[in-house]
DNA sequence: TTGGTTGCAAACTATTTGCACGCGA
DNA sequence: TCGCGTGCAAATAGTTTGCAACCAA
């Protein structure tokens, strides 16, 4: 994403360029995945006065315009992440909490055949798979790092 | 699910069965997929004094026996399904809503491949693929039935 | 009898909304 | 200037928890 696209697809969508905006942005994108609240903590370490409805609202907007992409990780909180990277699903182990990622590439092959046949289009990028490491993983019990 | 076996599991597990517990089930398989508010509404029809936070801790310790089921098929709030149907996956169309169901097996089938080279063992069940259908199904802005 | 279960009320977490002011275009 | 966007506080929605009474085993 160059600095001025996410600029132009605000502005041609009719909505403003705020700091705030720009913030928010380049907080998910410097966090890799975080929830709302973490985003709104990075913001926070340079702009104190950010409010958390802010934070939701504008995710919102940078979501709808396809700037960020958000998944559901856990049964909890909804976390966002740049639109930059590559579209990808992640697999989530019950059992260690390990994430791992699954390139959309990957998972069109695999599941193509099967939605096609039901004429649906899935979101590969929100996709998240819960289930189990089948090796040895029972003996980790860390969580993911918050 | 025979009669019996659910009570035994139950049992099995040090837990007790109650009048709360039987309902719950009931109810559940009743709803076909239900919200936790909406178990304790069907639940209320014949017992009005069951209170919603029963209704959480029941579905929990269902859940962990393996009785119900549980997906997230919306944003809001996770919906409950009988253990006792095929275990199966959904398919949602973030345009008209449309639910679909997809078997374990088709995508046992489907994923296997992919998931197998990762060491990973999906909770199909659990599944839930938000996306698009292919055809005209913009004309319908009907949510569907709660 | 006894400890798992429940009802009730209050606490919590995540998210949304109304409103007046401020700022981008 | 105009009206979208923001901060703030209060409202909502969903879920959890402490505690005393209750009841299945």
């Amino acid at each position: 994403m160059t600095e001025p696209e996410w600029q132009e697809r605000l502005r041609a969508s009719g909505h403003r360029l705020t700091k705030q905006r720009a913030m928010i942005l380049e907080a998910v994108e410097n966090l890799g995945h975080a929830t709302p609240d973490q985003v709104h903590a990075e913001v926070r370490r340079t702009s104190p006065s950010v409010n958390l409805s802010t934070i939701y609202r504008s995710l919102e907007v940078l979501n709808e315009l396809g700037l960020v992409r958000h998944a559901h990780l856990s049964d909890r909180a909804p976390t966002y992440h740049s639109a930059t990277g590559e579209e990808h699903a992640h697999l989530i182990c019950r059992d260690c909490g390990r994430q791992t990622s699954v390139s959309r590439k990957e998972l069109a092959a695999a599941l193509g055949g099967l939605v096609d046949g039901k004429g649906f289009q899935p979101d590969y990028g929100h996709l998240t798979i819960f289930g189990w490491c089948q090796t040895g993983c029972h003996e980790q019990v860390e969580q993911p790092s918050a």
